[in-house]
DNA sequence: AGCGATTATATCGCACAAGATATAATCGCT
DNA sequence: AGCGATTATATCTTGTGCGATATAATCGCT
């Protein structure tokens, strides 16, 4: 019963922008951190800084790669940046003593009491999105399977 | 029954790397985009470049505005990667003799044959990303619920 | 017709991203 | 010990993103 012959499965169909995975990750992305940007200007901070911030909340000190691996950048983007966090006097940069290839980064006490300045922003994020926590999560739960997925291609595709 | 007082629901536990909706967002458009970077770079196109062709492929010409509404883009980022699509001789920008503010885009002939030349890619990035089709499709209709939801949060903060 | 408000695009400045390459320190092997 | 390979960061370049502002064209209202 060949009755779609109207509308073939072109290959082109695939083209469209509504067809496109990869395109409202990226677009949702961005439109995600403009909304954190109001809230994370206050401390001077953009969301990349903030992203490396949580990461040296959790465990500080941390070395540059170290941070790179969670944070999925490398010395590239995050040397730069973290001498702006450094300028700021947010963070500190230390060679490592037993192998001076290493910088190790660790949180100044500034950068320190950021973390309860910042504690309210998830829950201030939540609020000003307004989106259903039940699909949040369940959103979360792929993203997080499609990271893991997409970090373990990426680790194939080194060598 | 206060059981849980070992491990309170601690605010600052919210700020946990792995508690975040935005970071899978970001950190998995940002990979995934790397994947497609290898695929583009043959016809010397970047991601976002990409995105402004899908849109152009669909309808052509359109406004800087449309473009810009399509692909959540404003002026600063689209006009400067629209000049560098018009030097590769992709397309070209015309103002509107109707409304000389309006800038009108058109596909060149180079343009439209690209178009044919990206078929394959959509097929080609699923055979290389391997994710499961099922969860694709599924974290692709909450990613689109979620875009809506951000869609109307940012023209409501226009005002 | 005239003029203030709106709209479309452009420009400027700063901060990412990421590929390519450089540099210095450490490792591993003989 | 010595030296080529590996590792950790840094640098350079190009291309976004985006807030803020500029400029010119059009609209709306009287």
């Amino acid at each position: 019963m060949k009755v779609a012959l109207a509308t073939p499965p072109d290959t082109a169909t695939l083209l469209d922008l509504d067809k496109q995975l990869c395109f409202p990750l990226y677009a949702a992305s961005r439109l995600l951190t403009r909304i954190y940007q109001p809230l994370l200007e206050r401390y001077g901070l953009t969301y990349p800084q903030y992203i490396v911030l949580i990461i040296l909340w959790e465990k500080t000190p941390c070395s540059v790669t170290e941070i790179g691996e969670r944070a999925l950048l490398n010395s590239n983007t995050l040397t730069p940046l973290l001498k702006r966090l450094e300028q700021q006097g947010v963070i500190t940069r230390t060679r490592d003593s037993g192998d001076e290839r290493v910088v190790m980064i660790a949180l100044t006490e500034h950068g320190r009491a950021l973390k309860s300045k910042c504690a309210c922003i998830p829950t201030e994020m939540q609020k000003r999105l307004g989106f259903d926590p039940d699909k949040a999560i369940a959103l979360k739960q792929l993203l997080d399977e499609f990271l893991r997925h997409l970090r373990a291609h990426a680790s194939d595709h080194l060598a």
